[in-house]
DNA sequence: CATATAATTTAGACTAACCTAAAATATCCA
DNA sequence: TGGATATTTTAGGTTAGTCTAAATTATATG
């Protein structure tokens, strides 16, 4: 079995795996860890040892198989967990990290696969992301960040890539929370803002920043 | 904060406290914790500086209301866990302890409170064991042990004295689980065994062992 | 290409939670 | 009531995870 602070690690790992190309460096790591890069090459040491990664000095880490398949196992009960939160128990999207943060290293694969089923079997979680299967695959999506999209497209709200709570605070305010009908009816081309009216005939401005971290089902 | 061992110790000693009068002694500590005394020493002399137990040499510890309160609140939040385990995601009564001992330690009053209303207010586990209110009350019950009712008597079953999974298990086995109703038929005065008789008229022939681990409601 | 700077690792230290062995204290009972 | 025995505490050590400061290696730039 694997620590919690392991657990951790691993995912910070895949997380900045999924973000830049070649090998995961120290510093990259202590920084989402918040810890210093002494720690770091301490734990990295520790998991290269345990196989969960491929580690040369100096040369930063790759997650091996083995670490990957647990990092994404961690990621499933992540965000399983905040779907139950959210549907289940009506937090509020911008609510549930911290605690998914901690349900996520409770084992029990049984647990896992009875949640999974209790909701149904969900492929996104609160925030739009895909929740990867048992056997660890993610589901492909069609979104496309609202930024991108043209004049008189519609769709559905179906994720941030922002996901902090100010964020996820302000499309709450704006009553734009995951599901929200949209159709785009104005492009600035100056500043790149945008118009949206909602189904219910709401018209919101939006700036290039929002509509940049904003994913839409077409 | 508390860590998760701090927690465990706490209730470890609260539930030392049920079943014994006076302070709690080291090795009581040791045994249940599944530590050496050593171990108990030193972390009963970190709980007293944060004035959660109540500690002089060599006289064994109770808990303050401070340390009590918190032992309440995690065995709120276990039973709460093994509640939402056995109603909703269909686990056998015999399965859910070592899970709801580590869900016990989440960490969100929200998350408690959410769950105690999903569960639609629960004041019993599926063992039977009265769940303490956000304010820390138990609430009462009316159950005898099998053991001591009379030839005639009538109940359902509500809980066990005994919650290895052995028991429950033999319990299940018979088809006794919690809530099955049941008339005592037959007494014997030699070994104290009873024979009782379920809703569907199957006659069960119980140990004077099996009977003073079971709880009626009567 | 040599050196300045940045990134990384090592060395040494800390805390929490545990251990064993030895010392101190309490309890029991002849 | 005074040992013998049992309990508890202390002393000293271990591991996981963290830290700071110093040493090492990589990289960037003139
Ligand atoms: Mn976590
Ligand atoms: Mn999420
Ligand atoms: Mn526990
Ligand atoms: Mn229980």
């Amino acid at each position: 079995m694997n620590s919690y602070t392991e657990e951790n690690y691993l995912k910070a790992i895949y997380k900045l795996t999924e973000q830049s190309e070649g090998n995961i460096t120290t510093n990259a790591i202590a920084e989402v860890m918040n810890t210093k890069a002494a720690s770091v090459t301490d734990m990295v040491k520790k998991l290269a040892d345990k196989k969960l990664v491929n580690y040369a000095k100096y040369q930063g880490v790759r997650l091996t198989k083995k670490g990957e398949d647990i990092a994404i196992q961690i990621i499933r009960k992540h965000r399983l967990w905040e779907c139950f939160l959210v549907n289940k128990l009506n937090f509020k999207w911008d609510e549930v990290h911290d605690i998914a943060e901690e349900l996520e290293h409770i084992n029990s694969t049984t647990l896992v696969d009875r949640l999974d089923e209790f909701l149904g079997f969900p492929k996104f979680d609160p925030h739009g992301d895909p929740i990867p299967s048992k056997n660890g695959i993610f589901s492909a999506n069609n979104f496309y960040k609202l930024l991108k999209l043209n004049e008189g497209d519609i769709g559905k709200v179906a994720g941030v890539c922002d996901h902090s709570n100010t964020f996820l605070q302000y499309l709450e305010k704006q009553k734009l929370g995951l599901g929200t009908s949209i159709s785009l009816t104005e492009k600035n081309e100056y500043d790149q803002s945008v118009v949206i009216t909602t189904a219910d005939g709401r018209a919101i401005f939006l700036s290039k920043e929002v509509a940049n971290n904003i994913l839409v089902a077409i």
